[in-house]
DNA sequence: GCCTTGACCCGCG
DNA sequence: TCGCGGGCCAAGG
């Protein structure tokens, strides 16, 4: 049922975030490395931002190496505090703490 | 088939 | 952490 690359790459990059705990967030980049585009790092953003079409995955989960979460996006903010997630501002999650390491 | 855009990353200061 | 500049790949127009 596997088929890898069954589409294109939203189901490598929404396997990697569907596998992301509860309580941690994962950086655009460790996801690209994963998937296997580590230069692609923006295609896991785009795809993201469409996640919510596919539904089901913890895109909020994933904010970029910075630790920023996505622009014009607050809900993501409250999503990650109701899983413990504590912000350092606004807009930024404090990565030494809750970033994902497989 | 080229050009622009994008929830980005890295190095430097 | 932020701002600037350069780079990488893919999708849409």
């Amino acid at each position: 049922m596997k088929r890898v690359l069954d589409e294109d790459l939203a189901y490598e990059i929404l396997s990697v975030v569907g596998e992301i705990p509860e309580g941690c967030v994962a950086t655009y980049g460790q996801i690209a490395k994963l998937i296997g585009r580590e230069k692609n790092a923006r295609l896991v953003g785009k795809v993201l931002s469409r996640a919510e079409y596919y539904g089901k995955y913890p895109c909020h989960r994933v904010v970029n190496h910075a630790g920023r979460l996505a622009p014009g996006w607050n809900e993501q903010a409250d999503l990650l505090r109701e899983e413990g997630v504590f912000l350092k501002d606004e807009n930024h999650v404090d990565l030494k703490k809750f970033q994902w390491e497989d």
